[in-house]
DNA sequence: AGATCCCGCCACTAG
DNA sequence: CTAGTGGCGGGATCT
């Protein structure tokens, strides 16, 4: 990938076209992480955020769902976020993976083979938490009954960039797949077949995704081994087995691509040729999608038994301890399409770990820190 | 010719 | 009702 771009910013007064990339989301959360990732920093307003960035508040939005979904953020009130820092992503993260699997067993063997697929529709759970206390006397257990229609008004978070987000994760956290390819994380996280229409706009949304979390370089974009397809590459942490590939942080240094940073994408609007606004057109043909809430077995699993399991038992990191527990794992490389989630199921097996990551983490944060100050831009330690 | 994905209209919702 | 949110998908840009 030379960079046949310089993008160097150009200087401020030679005509420059309008470019893209100083505009993308990534290059966006990048600056805002920048900006905000201090310690002094507590609550973050959207406001001042877009104004400070020079984006438009709805840019904002974005950025702070899919960094609420991994922990960084977490929404204070109205028009307020409060800053968590890297350091919650870990903890973010292991809960995902425990809901992911958990919500996974609910989906099991139901193997009614029914017809062929059918469909539809986003696995995915949704909302729990909330475990408050309060009595719930009244009995409880119940079981199914109220399941009824999923929604309960929340339609539209079924949908939502952030329910999204966190999908799109657990698909790497919950499974041993390092790799995915677009089109596969699309039909994942939504049915198989699916109009077209609506498969382009889910990936849409990845690609949204996708360019915050490669700015949190919690993945990478790649493509996958038969090069074809555009695919998504995990670099966070996991129980995972990594392949050898030394310690994490082995790759600062070197390669600085300068860029702006400038902290603001310029205000130039895409041109637009404008004119012929053209009136309308049904605009909303949108089909109402039967929602039976069927759930999808996940790809057929040519899983085997294996599963990861974390480390138990030894914590002892020492000053740094890669968090590969370097398993020998298995000589997967290519492609994995093997997702297996499922034999994990193991219930228990509670991991107290935290305190041991949160340290170990911090050495990250470190790193990042320092490292986002001196380089702004991304750089991909693919693999090749 | 695709693959990416910015932009902002406008439907929903919280207040 | 108004302001805050944020689906959605047209179509400009970038491979």
């Amino acid at each position: 990938m030379a960079l046949s771009y310089t993008d160097i910013i150009d200087p401020p007064s030679r005509h420059h076209a309008y470019s893209r990339k100083q505009k993308s989301l990534g290059l966006l959360c990048t600056n805002f992480l920048t900006l905000y990732n201090r310690d002094d920093i507590d609550v973050i307003g959207l406001d001042d955020a877009a104004s400070k960035l020079g984006v438009e508040r709805r840019r904002i939005y974005d950025i702070v769902n899919v960094l609420e979904s991994v922990g960084v953020l977490a929404r204070k009130a109205k028009n307020k976020y409060s800053w968590k820092g890297f350091a919650s992503v870990p903890k973010a993260l292991q809960d995902l993976k425990e809901e992911g699997l958990r919500d996974n067993v609910n989906t099991i063997d139901r193997q009614s083979n029914n017809s062929a697929k059918d469909a539809n529709d986003d696995e995915d759970e949704d909302d729990d938490s909330d475990s408050n206390p309060n009595t719930g006397s009244q009995n409880e257990n119940s079981s199914i009954i109220k399941s009824t229609a999923v929604s309960r008004s929340d339609h539209r978070r079924e949908k939502s960039l952030g329910l999204l987000t966190q999908n799109f994760v657990k698909l790497f956290v919950c499974s041993n797949a390092n790799l995915i390819s677009l089109d596969e994380s699309a039909k994942l996280l939504l049915g198989d077949g699916h109009n077209l229409s609506i498969m382009r706009t889910k990936v849409r949304r990845l690609y949204d995704i996708a360019n915050v979390l490669s700015s949190l370089k919690l993945i990478e974009k790649t493509h996958t081994a038969d090069t074809r397809k555009p695919a998504f590459r995990w670099l966070g942490f996991r129980g995972k087995s990594e392949n050898g590939s030394g310690d994490p942080l082995a790759p600062f240094e070197s390669r600085k691509r300068t860029f702006g940073a400038d902290i603001t994408n310029t205000r130039f609007k895409r041109n637009k040729m404008d004119s012929s606004v053209d009136g309308d057109k049904s605009q909303n043909l949108k089909m109402q999608q039967i929602k039976d809430e069927n759930m999808v077995t996940v790809a057929e699993r040519g899983n085997f038994g294996q599963d990861l399991q974390q480390k138990s038992g030894s914590f002892q990191f020492g000053p740094f301890a890669p968090v590969s527990v370097a398993k020998a794992g298995n000589p997967e490389d290519n492609v994995t399409r093997i997702y297996d989630w499922e034999g994990l199921s193991s219930t228990f097996r509670p991991q107290y770990h935290n305190q041991a990551l949160r340290d170990l983490f911090s050495h990250y944060t470190e790193a990042w820190k320092l490292w986002y100050t001196e380089v702004a831009g991304k750089k991909p330690l693919h693999i090749s």
